[in-house]
DNA sequence: CTCTTGTACCTAGCACTGCTAGCACCTGGA
DNA sequence: TCCAGGTGCTAGCAGTGCTAGGTACAAGAG
Protein backbone atom coordinates (compact mmCIF):
# COMPACT_ATOMS: atom_id res chain seq x y z
CA UNK A 1 0.00 0.00 0.00
CA UNK A 2 3.12 2.43 -0.73
CA UNK A 3 1.33 4.00 -3.54
CA UNK A 4 -2.26 4.82 -1.51
CA UNK A 5 -0.43 5.98 1.58
CA UNK A 6 2.03 8.08 -0.51
CA UNK A 7 -1.38 9.70 -2.41
CA UNK A 8 -2.69 10.33 1.47
CA UNK A 9 0.58 11.82 2.35
CA UNK A 10 0.49 14.31 -0.23
CA UNK A 11 -3.20 15.10 0.74
CA UNK A 12 -2.28 15.67 4.48
CA UNK A 13 0.31 17.93 2.88
CA UNK A 14 -1.76 19.71 0.54
CA UNK A 15 -4.23 20.40 3.71
CA UNK A 16 -1.59 21.34 5.83
CA UNK A 17 -0.52 24.22 2.86
CA UNK A 18 -3.62 25.15 2.85
CA UNK A 19 -4.12 25.80 6.93
CA UNK A 20 -0.65 27.18 6.78
CA UNK A 21 -1.61 29.87 3.69
CA UNK A 22 -5.39 30.71 6.18
CA UNK A 23 -3.41 31.51 8.65
CA UNK A 24 -0.87 33.85 6.98
CA UNK A 25 -3.61 35.33 5.60
CA UNK A 26 -4.88 36.24 9.33
CA UNK A 27 -2.07 37.55 10.63
CA UNK A 28 -2.12 40.18 7.95
CA UNK A 29 -5.45 41.13 8.56
CA UNK A 30 -5.19 41.06 11.82
CA UNK A 31 -1.76 42.98 11.62
CA UNK A 32 -3.71 45.50 9.27
CA UNK A 33 -6.93 45.66 11.17
CA UNK A 34 -4.70 46.50 14.75
CA UNK A 35 -3.16 49.09 12.62
CA UNK A 36 -6.26 50.51 11.26
CA UNK A 37 -8.01 50.38 14.71
CA UNK A 38 -4.81 51.90 17.02
CA UNK A 39 -2.46 52.53 14.81
CA UNK A 40 0.84 50.80 13.88
CA UNK A 41 2.68 51.86 17.07
CA UNK A 42 0.35 49.61 18.32
CA UNK A 43 1.36 46.81 16.22
CA UNK A 44 3.57 44.60 18.24
CA UNK A 45 4.05 41.19 17.69
CA UNK A 46 2.88 40.01 21.16
CA UNK A 47 -0.06 41.93 20.31
CA UNK A 48 -0.70 40.42 16.96
CA UNK A 49 -0.12 36.81 18.58
CA UNK A 50 -2.52 37.27 20.81
CA UNK A 51 -4.93 38.57 18.36
CA UNK A 52 -4.42 35.56 16.22
CA UNK A 53 -4.41 33.52 19.37
CA UNK A 54 -1.08 31.47 18.81
CA UNK A 55 1.99 32.03 20.39
CA UNK A 56 5.01 34.79 19.49
CA UNK A 57 7.47 32.44 17.19
CA UNK A 58 4.69 31.51 14.95
CA UNK A 59 4.68 34.59 13.43
CA UNK A 60 8.34 33.63 12.75
CA UNK A 61 7.54 30.71 10.87
CA UNK A 62 5.50 32.90 8.36
CA UNK A 63 7.43 35.95 8.23
CA UNK A 64 10.94 36.83 8.58
CA UNK A 65 10.20 39.45 10.89
CA UNK A 66 7.93 42.41 11.19
CA UNK A 67 8.70 44.09 8.73
CA UNK A 68 8.00 41.60 6.64
CA UNK A 69 4.77 41.28 8.02
CA UNK A 70 4.22 44.89 7.22
CA UNK A 71 4.94 44.22 3.60
CA UNK A 72 2.86 41.99 3.38
CA UNK A 73 -0.27 44.39 4.54
CA UNK A 74 1.23 46.83 1.75
CA UNK A 75 0.87 44.28 -1.10
CA UNK A 76 -2.73 43.39 -0.08
CA UNK A 77 -3.51 47.27 0.20
CA UNK A 78 -2.33 47.77 -3.13
CA UNK A 79 -4.61 44.87 -4.93
CA UNK A 80 -7.80 46.62 -3.14
CA UNK A 81 -6.60 50.30 -4.31
CA UNK A 82 -6.75 49.04 -7.48
CA UNK A 83 -9.41 47.38 -7.57
CA UNK A 84 -11.09 50.76 -6.48
CA UNK A 85 -9.17 53.00 -9.07
CA UNK A 86 -9.85 50.30 -11.61
CA UNK A 87 -13.55 50.53 -10.89
CA UNK A 88 -13.87 54.33 -10.70
CA UNK A 89 -12.00 54.65 -13.94
CA UNK A 90 -14.23 52.33 -15.77
CA UNK A 91 -16.73 53.68 -15.06
CA UNK A 92 -16.47 56.78 -17.23
CA UNK A 93 -15.73 57.14 -20.93
CA UNK A 94 -14.68 60.31 -21.35
CA UNK A 95 -10.72 60.77 -20.77
CA UNK A 96 -11.19 63.95 -18.42
CA UNK A 97 -13.37 62.62 -15.95
CA UNK A 98 -12.12 58.78 -15.74
CA UNK A 99 -9.18 60.77 -14.65
CA UNK A 100 -10.88 62.71 -12.67
CA UNK A 101 -12.94 59.62 -10.81
CA UNK A 102 -9.16 57.55 -10.36
CA UNK A 103 -7.71 60.90 -8.58
CA UNK A 104 -11.07 60.94 -6.33
CA UNK A 105 -10.28 57.07 -5.72
CA UNK A 106 -7.21 57.60 -4.69
CA UNK A 107 -7.81 60.41 -1.89
CA UNK A 108 -10.51 58.37 -0.62
CA UNK A 109 -8.71 55.28 -0.14
CA UNK A 110 -6.04 56.97 1.10
CA UNK A 111 -8.53 59.03 3.80
CA UNK A 112 -10.38 56.65 4.77
CA UNK A 113 -7.32 53.82 5.27
CA UNK A 114 -4.78 56.00 6.48
CA UNK A 115 -2.73 53.81 8.27
CA UNK A 116 -2.96 51.36 4.84
CA UNK A 117 -1.97 53.97 2.91
CA UNK A 118 0.82 54.33 4.92
CA UNK A 119 2.63 50.74 4.84
CA UNK A 120 2.18 50.90 1.30
CA UNK A 121 3.41 54.37 0.62
CA UNK A 122 5.55 56.37 3.96
CA UNK A 123 6.94 53.22 6.05
CA UNK A 124 8.10 50.88 3.94
CA UNK A 125 11.08 51.72 1.50
CA UNK A 126 12.64 48.60 0.11
CA UNK A 127 9.17 47.58 -2.04
CA UNK A 128 10.71 48.10 -5.31
CA UNK A 129 8.64 49.92 -7.32
CA UNK A 130 9.43 50.78 -11.28
CA UNK A 131 11.68 47.69 -12.03
CA UNK A 132 10.81 44.13 -13.35
CA UNK A 133 10.61 42.28 -9.49
CA UNK A 134 8.20 44.71 -8.39
CA UNK A 135 5.15 42.37 -7.06
CA UNK A 136 2.30 42.49 -9.54
CA UNK A 137 -0.27 44.25 -7.23
CA UNK A 138 2.39 47.43 -7.03
CA UNK A 139 2.23 46.79 -11.35
CA UNK A 140 -0.87 46.62 -11.81
CA UNK A 141 -1.73 49.73 -9.71
CA UNK A 142 0.88 51.92 -11.99
CA UNK A 143 -0.85 50.23 -14.84
CA UNK A 144 -3.74 51.94 -13.19
CA UNK A 145 -2.62 55.74 -13.95
CA UNK A 146 -1.47 54.83 -17.38
CA UNK A 147 -4.64 54.19 -18.50
CA UNK A 148 -5.83 57.45 -17.01
CA UNK A 149 -2.95 59.57 -17.80
CA UNK A 150 -2.04 58.76 -21.24
CA UNK A 151 -5.39 59.71 -22.99
CA UNK A 152 -4.64 63.03 -22.14
CA UNK A 153 -0.71 63.09 -22.45
CA UNK A 154 -0.23 65.29 -25.09
CA UNK A 155 3.11 66.33 -25.84
CA UNK A 156 4.53 65.36 -22.55
CA UNK A 157 6.18 62.35 -21.69
CA UNK A 158 3.79 60.06 -20.19
CA UNK A 159 5.69 58.36 -17.58
CA UNK A 160 6.90 61.92 -16.37
CA UNK A 161 3.12 63.12 -16.37
CA UNK A 162 2.19 60.05 -14.51
CA UNK A 163 4.73 60.78 -11.90
CA UNK A 164 4.21 64.36 -11.60
CA UNK A 165 0.41 63.58 -11.15
CA UNK A 166 1.14 61.21 -8.69
CA UNK A 167 3.41 63.15 -6.28
CA UNK A 168 0.71 65.85 -6.31
CA UNK A 169 -1.90 63.42 -5.35
CA UNK A 170 0.89 61.42 -2.95
CA UNK A 171 1.50 65.25 -1.60
CA UNK A 172 -2.00 65.85 -1.07
CA UNK A 173 -3.18 62.76 0.66
CA UNK A 174 -0.01 62.59 3.00
CA UNK A 175 -0.14 66.47 3.77
CA UNK A 176 -3.84 65.92 4.61
CA UNK A 177 -3.75 63.46 6.58
CA UNK A 178 -0.80 65.04 8.97
CA UNK A 179 -3.16 67.71 9.41
CA UNK A 180 -0.99 70.53 7.48
CA UNK A 181 -3.86 71.37 5.13
CA UNK A 182 -7.32 72.91 5.24
CA UNK A 183 -9.75 70.31 5.57
CA UNK A 184 -12.35 72.34 4.16
CA UNK A 185 -10.65 72.99 1.23
CA UNK A 186 -10.02 69.17 -0.62
CA UNK A 187 -12.15 69.79 -3.36
CA UNK A 188 -10.77 72.66 -4.15
CA UNK A 189 -7.37 71.52 -4.30
CA UNK A 190 -8.50 68.55 -6.17
CA UNK A 191 -10.19 70.75 -8.67
CA UNK A 192 -7.17 73.26 -9.42
CA UNK A 193 -4.99 69.94 -9.52
CA UNK A 194 -6.97 68.43 -12.19
CA UNK A 195 -7.54 71.42 -14.15
CA UNK A 196 -3.62 71.55 -14.80
CA UNK A 197 -3.79 67.87 -16.04
CA UNK A 198 -6.60 67.49 -17.79
CA UNK B 1 25.77 92.76 51.98
CA UNK B 2 22.24 90.86 50.94
CA UNK B 3 21.76 93.60 48.07
CA UNK B 4 25.46 92.03 46.32
CA UNK B 5 24.81 88.56 47.63
CA UNK B 6 21.44 88.58 45.45
CA UNK B 7 22.90 90.67 42.47
CA UNK B 8 25.50 87.94 42.82
CA UNK B 9 22.79 85.57 42.64
CA UNK B 10 20.86 86.79 39.57
CA UNK B 11 23.81 86.38 37.66
CA UNK B 12 25.26 82.92 38.49
CA UNK B 13 21.54 82.62 37.76
CA UNK B 14 21.94 83.67 34.32
CA UNK B 15 25.55 81.68 33.53
CA UNK B 16 23.29 78.55 34.27
CA UNK B 17 20.43 80.11 32.33
CA UNK B 18 22.62 80.04 29.63
CA UNK B 19 24.61 76.78 29.80
CA UNK B 20 21.21 75.27 29.86
CA UNK B 21 20.51 77.11 26.73
CA UNK B 22 23.95 75.87 25.22
CA UNK B 23 23.39 71.99 26.23
CA UNK B 24 19.56 72.35 24.92
CA UNK B 25 21.35 73.05 21.60
CA UNK B 26 24.05 70.29 21.95
CA UNK B 27 21.49 68.02 22.09
CA UNK B 28 19.78 69.09 19.19
CA UNK B 29 22.96 69.43 17.36
CA UNK B 30 23.37 65.99 18.53
CA UNK B 31 20.13 64.56 17.82
CA UNK B 32 20.17 65.86 14.10
CA UNK B 33 23.94 64.38 13.33
CA UNK B 34 23.28 61.19 14.52
CA UNK B 35 19.87 61.11 12.77
CA UNK B 36 21.50 62.27 9.65
CA UNK B 37 24.21 60.16 9.70
CA UNK B 38 22.63 57.03 10.59
CA UNK B 39 18.62 57.50 10.59
CA UNK B 40 16.13 57.99 12.93
CA UNK B 41 16.52 54.59 13.93
CA UNK B 42 19.72 55.12 15.40
CA UNK B 43 18.81 58.52 17.30
CA UNK B 44 17.81 56.67 20.77
CA UNK B 45 18.22 58.16 23.89
CA UNK B 46 21.22 56.04 25.31
CA UNK B 47 23.42 56.72 22.09
CA UNK B 48 22.50 60.39 21.81
CA UNK B 49 22.96 60.90 25.73
CA UNK B 50 26.81 59.21 24.71
CA UNK B 51 27.31 61.79 22.12
CA UNK B 52 26.47 64.78 23.63
CA UNK B 53 28.36 63.06 27.18
CA UNK B 54 25.62 63.58 29.69
CA UNK B 55 23.40 60.62 31.21
CA UNK B 56 20.22 59.31 30.11
CA UNK B 57 17.95 61.71 32.33
CA UNK B 58 19.57 65.02 31.47
CA UNK B 59 17.54 64.76 28.14
CA UNK B 60 14.36 64.80 30.13
CA UNK B 61 15.36 67.81 32.17
CA UNK B 62 15.56 69.57 28.87
CA UNK B 63 12.95 67.33 26.98
CA UNK B 64 9.71 66.21 27.78
CA UNK B 65 10.47 63.49 26.12
CA UNK B 66 12.39 61.80 22.67
CA UNK B 67 9.47 63.15 20.50
CA UNK B 68 10.08 66.40 21.73
CA UNK B 69 13.34 66.43 21.06
CA UNK B 70 12.46 65.20 17.68
CA UNK B 71 10.20 68.06 17.36
CA UNK B 72 12.76 70.83 17.99
CA UNK B 73 15.01 69.41 15.74
CA UNK B 74 12.28 70.14 12.92
CA UNK B 75 11.50 73.63 14.34
CA UNK B 76 15.24 74.64 13.59
CA UNK B 77 15.00 72.61 9.50
CA UNK B 78 12.37 74.80 8.78
CA UNK B 79 14.16 78.10 9.96
CA UNK B 80 17.37 76.72 8.16
CA UNK B 81 14.36 75.82 5.14
CA UNK B 82 13.27 79.13 4.87
CA UNK B 83 16.34 80.85 4.95
CA UNK B 84 17.27 78.64 1.88
CA UNK B 85 14.37 79.45 0.19
CA UNK B 86 14.62 83.07 0.95
CA UNK B 87 17.99 83.34 -0.76
CA UNK B 88 16.18 81.74 -3.59
CA UNK B 89 13.65 83.62 -4.03
CA UNK B 90 14.92 86.90 -3.80
CA UNK B 91 17.94 86.52 -6.37
CA UNK B 92 15.22 86.88 -8.98
CA UNK B 93 12.80 89.27 -9.85
CA UNK B 94 10.62 87.57 -12.17
CA UNK B 95 7.76 85.90 -10.72
CA UNK B 96 8.42 82.88 -13.06
CA UNK B 97 11.89 82.60 -12.04
CA UNK B 98 11.49 82.75 -8.67
CA UNK B 99 8.78 80.46 -8.26
CA UNK B 100 11.51 78.29 -10.10
CA UNK B 101 13.98 78.96 -8.02
CA UNK B 102 11.96 78.15 -4.78
CA UNK B 103 10.82 74.67 -6.30
CA UNK B 104 14.47 73.95 -6.64
CA UNK B 105 15.83 74.89 -2.77
CA UNK B 106 12.68 73.08 -1.73
CA UNK B 107 13.71 69.60 -3.85
CA UNK B 108 17.69 70.66 -3.00
CA UNK B 109 16.86 70.50 0.64
CA UNK B 110 14.68 67.63 1.01
CA UNK B 111 17.07 65.64 -1.12
CA UNK B 112 19.96 66.61 0.56
CA UNK B 113 18.81 66.60 4.43
CA UNK B 114 16.50 63.67 3.83
CA UNK B 115 16.31 62.96 7.65
CA UNK B 116 15.84 66.26 8.50
CA UNK B 117 12.96 66.61 6.21
CA UNK B 118 11.49 63.82 7.84
CA UNK B 119 11.20 65.26 11.32
CA UNK B 120 9.61 68.63 9.47
CA UNK B 121 7.02 66.97 7.16
CA UNK B 122 6.96 63.01 7.40
CA UNK B 123 7.39 62.12 11.13
CA UNK B 124 5.83 64.68 13.34
CA UNK B 125 2.31 65.20 13.23
CA UNK B 126 1.19 67.16 16.12
CA UNK B 127 3.19 70.31 15.18
CA UNK B 128 0.29 72.43 14.59
CA UNK B 129 0.87 74.48 11.15
CA UNK B 130 -2.21 76.74 9.88
CA UNK B 131 -3.28 77.83 13.20
CA UNK B 132 -1.70 80.54 14.94
CA UNK B 133 -0.07 78.69 17.72
CA UNK B 134 2.34 77.49 14.90
CA UNK B 135 5.58 78.03 15.91
CA UNK B 136 6.99 81.03 14.08
CA UNK B 137 9.63 79.00 12.41
CA UNK B 138 6.46 76.92 10.41
CA UNK B 139 4.73 80.24 9.51
CA UNK B 140 7.92 81.98 8.08
CA UNK B 141 8.49 79.10 5.67
CA UNK B 142 4.30 79.16 4.62
CA UNK B 143 5.62 82.60 4.03
CA UNK B 144 8.33 81.82 1.87
CA UNK B 145 5.71 80.16 -0.40
CA UNK B 146 2.73 82.98 -0.25
CA UNK B 147 5.36 85.35 -1.51
CA UNK B 148 6.41 82.94 -4.51
CA UNK B 149 2.92 82.01 -5.84
CA UNK B 150 0.66 85.24 -4.83
CA UNK B 151 1.80 87.09 -7.90
CA UNK B 152 1.40 84.23 -10.06
CA UNK B 153 -1.88 82.91 -8.56
CA UNK B 154 -4.38 84.83 -11.45
CA UNK B 155 -8.22 84.28 -10.61
CA UNK B 156 -6.94 80.85 -8.33
CA UNK B 157 -7.62 81.47 -4.28
CA UNK B 158 -4.39 81.92 -3.26
CA UNK B 159 -4.18 79.54 -0.02
CA UNK B 160 -5.27 77.02 -2.49
CA UNK B 161 -2.70 77.16 -4.88
CA UNK B 162 -0.41 76.97 -1.93
CA UNK B 163 -1.37 74.33 -0.95
CA UNK B 164 -1.74 72.47 -3.92
CA UNK B 165 1.67 73.44 -5.28
CA UNK B 166 3.38 72.48 -1.99
CA UNK B 167 1.57 68.69 -1.57
CA UNK B 168 2.88 68.11 -4.70
CA UNK B 169 6.60 69.33 -3.97
CA UNK B 170 6.08 67.25 -1.26
CA UNK B 171 5.20 64.31 -3.05
CA UNK B 172 8.33 64.60 -5.44
CA UNK B 173 10.38 65.11 -2.81
CA UNK B 174 9.11 61.90 -0.56
CA UNK B 175 8.24 59.53 -3.46
CA UNK B 176 11.63 60.15 -5.19
CA UNK B 177 13.71 59.76 -1.71
CA UNK B 178 12.03 56.57 -1.19
CA UNK B 179 12.90 55.71 -4.27
CA UNK B 180 9.66 55.10 -6.26
CA UNK B 181 10.48 57.34 -9.03
CA UNK B 182 12.64 57.86 -11.33
CA UNK B 183 16.18 59.17 -10.20
CA UNK B 184 17.18 60.19 -13.84
CA UNK B 185 14.15 62.61 -14.62
CA UNK B 186 13.69 64.52 -11.27
CA UNK B 187 14.13 67.38 -13.76
CA UNK B 188 11.56 66.64 -16.13
CA UNK B 189 8.93 66.11 -13.36
CA UNK B 190 9.57 69.73 -12.22
CA UNK B 191 9.83 71.38 -15.17
CA UNK B 192 6.81 69.79 -16.34
CA UNK B 193 5.05 71.06 -12.96
CA UNK B 194 6.54 74.34 -13.07
CA UNK B 195 4.81 74.47 -16.60
CA UNK B 196 1.48 74.00 -14.99
CA UNK B 197 2.28 76.79 -12.37
CA UNK B 198 3.49 79.30 -13.93
C1' DC C 1 35.84 78.83 57.94
C1' DT C 2 32.02 75.73 58.93
C1' DC C 3 27.46 74.16 58.48
C1' DT C 4 23.16 73.70 56.08
C1' DT C 5 20.35 73.79 52.16
C1' DG C 6 19.24 72.96 47.60
C1' DT C 7 19.98 71.09 43.20
C1' DA C 8 22.32 69.03 39.41
C1' DC C 9 23.52 64.63 38.04
C1' DC C 10 24.14 59.64 37.92
C1' DT C 11 23.16 54.63 38.85
C1' DA C 12 19.80 51.28 38.76
C1' DG C 13 15.65 49.58 37.36
C1' DC C 14 10.82 49.14 35.20
C1' DA C 15 7.80 47.68 31.53
C1' DC C 16 8.02 47.18 27.04
C1' DT C 17 10.01 46.02 22.14
C1' DG C 18 11.63 42.45 18.23
C1' DC C 19 13.50 38.16 17.99
C1' DT C 20 15.43 33.25 19.11
C1' DA C 21 16.85 28.95 21.48
C1' DG C 22 15.30 24.75 23.29
C1' DC C 23 12.03 21.65 24.80
C1' DA C 24 7.35 19.16 24.94
C1' DC C 25 3.80 17.25 22.70
C1' DC C 26 1.09 15.47 19.21
C1' DT C 27 0.29 13.75 14.80
C1' DG C 28 1.24 10.54 10.97
C1' DG C 29 3.43 6.21 9.36
C1' DA C 30 5.35 1.29 9.94
C1' DT D 1 2.18 -0.26 19.54
C1' DC D 2 6.08 2.18 18.88
C1' DC D 3 8.98 5.56 16.60
C1' DA D 4 10.17 9.90 13.97
C1' DG D 5 9.40 14.42 12.76
C1' DG D 6 7.62 18.65 12.88
C1' DT D 7 4.59 22.02 15.12
C1' DG D 8 4.02 25.38 18.65
C1' DC D 9 5.00 26.49 23.22
C1' DT D 10 7.78 28.69 27.39
C1' DA D 11 11.57 31.26 28.63
C1' DG D 12 14.99 34.39 27.78
C1' DC D 13 18.17 37.92 25.37
C1' DA D 14 19.55 42.51 24.12
C1' DG D 15 17.78 46.80 23.42
C1' DT D 16 14.00 50.59 23.81
C1' DG D 17 11.84 55.02 26.31
C1' DC D 18 11.42 56.68 30.67
C1' DT D 19 11.68 57.30 35.97
C1' DA D 20 12.72 56.78 40.94
C1' DG D 21 16.26 57.05 44.26
C1' DG D 22 20.32 58.49 46.16
C1' DT D 23 24.94 61.03 46.06
C1' DA D 24 27.91 64.63 45.85
C1' DC D 25 28.91 69.16 44.83
C1' DA D 26 28.01 74.13 44.87
C1' DA D 27 25.90 78.24 47.00
C1' DG D 28 24.46 80.98 50.87
C1' DA D 29 24.18 81.92 56.27
C1' DG D 30 26.36 82.27 60.63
Amino acid sequence: MSSAASIRSVSIQERRERERAERRRLIIDAARELAEAEGWDAVTTRRLAERVEYSQPVLYSHFKGKDAIVRAVAVQGFADMTERMRAARTAHRSPVRALRALAVAYLDFAAERPALYDAMFVREVDLSFGTAESPPELRAAFGEFVAVVEPLAGDDDVETRIEVFWSALHGQATLDHGRRLRPTHRRARLDLLLSRFS
